[in-house]
DNA sequence: GAATATAGTTCAGCCCGCTTAACTAAAAAG
DNA sequence: CTTTTTAGTTAAGCGGGCTGAACTATATTC
């Protein structure tokens, strides 16, 4: 089994990104008092936009009822919005709140800070060769989403 | 505020590699019954070697109990090993059992491979490109974590 | 329009993680 | 050697997420 040097570099970025920024964000939901399933949801929402319940439900496999309830906190916390679908009344909009909102991009600044901090004594040449790279891999990567996201 | 291009492509990549690989991952730790903080755990000592389990209880900001606990359980599943440390016979350290590091393999496997389907179809200067990217961030990023790290 | 299917809500009950508090055992301090 | 500090275990109790089941309300099917 051969391993491109690509392969190798990816693999390494890998366990040193997801271990750093994994740590971030459970420190930062938990500095917040939200679980993870109920953070997960505003993720999910900032992701997505407007979802309707039964996405919630699909997206982290639970039942509708466990969908509902999680909902339904974070909305008495006022952290998303409930709409009634008009196209189809027995069905529900959730949506960030400016609250959550603003909360989420409080959490993003923060990883996006320690990512500045990571990269700001680059030479500009090294800066330049990176956010080359960086923009090349997003854009595979998003076309791939594309095909299997939810 | 400026933004320099680099800083809007690291931003841009965080966005798409963080929310895939988080579902990845949640996903992986559901499908074998595993609770998110015992999957962390696995994590951190796949990522530390042996850990004391104070080391355990200050990287997840919980009490002895809690972590004593969880530790517990993941000795009864057989995925880590608990013993007496030599030189200090009151600390436990733990270790991934067999199993256990078997188990957190075969989940990095599954991101390996999403990377790799990622990446296999850029011509190879591209590759060559990416790859060298990733190794300067790598770099400096186990350099800070050098200092931040717990 | 009656029967059926679909989207959510609500509730009882279970499991789990977490904390506090009481405890054991070993190490460190005096 | 006694006191105090440190590492971990154990048990009781709380709160949260989750499920299954019973229910409401809207949409779809025939």
């Amino acid at each position: 089994m051969t391993q491109s040097p690509l392969s190798q570099s990816l693999r390494a970025w890998m366990d040193v990104f997801m271990h750093r920024s994994m740590r971030g964000w459970t420190h930062f939901a938990k500095s917040t008092g939200l679980s993870m399933p109920q953070f997960s949801i505003l993720m999910q929402l900032h992701h997505r936009g407007v979802c309707g319940l039964s996405d919630i439900r699909a997206r982290f496999d639970i039942t509708t009822a466990a969908a509902s309830q999680l909902a339904e906190k974070l909305v008495q916390a006022g952290y998303i919005e409930r709409h009634e679908d008009p196209s189809d009344r027995r069905a529900k909009k959730l949506k960030l709140s400016p609250k959550g909102a603003k909360f989420i991009q409080q959490g993003i600044n923060q990883r996006h800070r320690w990512m500045d901090d990571l990269v700001k004594n680059l030479s500009a040449a090294q800066q330049k060769k990176v956010a080359e790279a960086l923009d090349i891999l997003t854009e595979i990567a998003k076309d791939v989403d594309r095909h299997v996201d939810m």
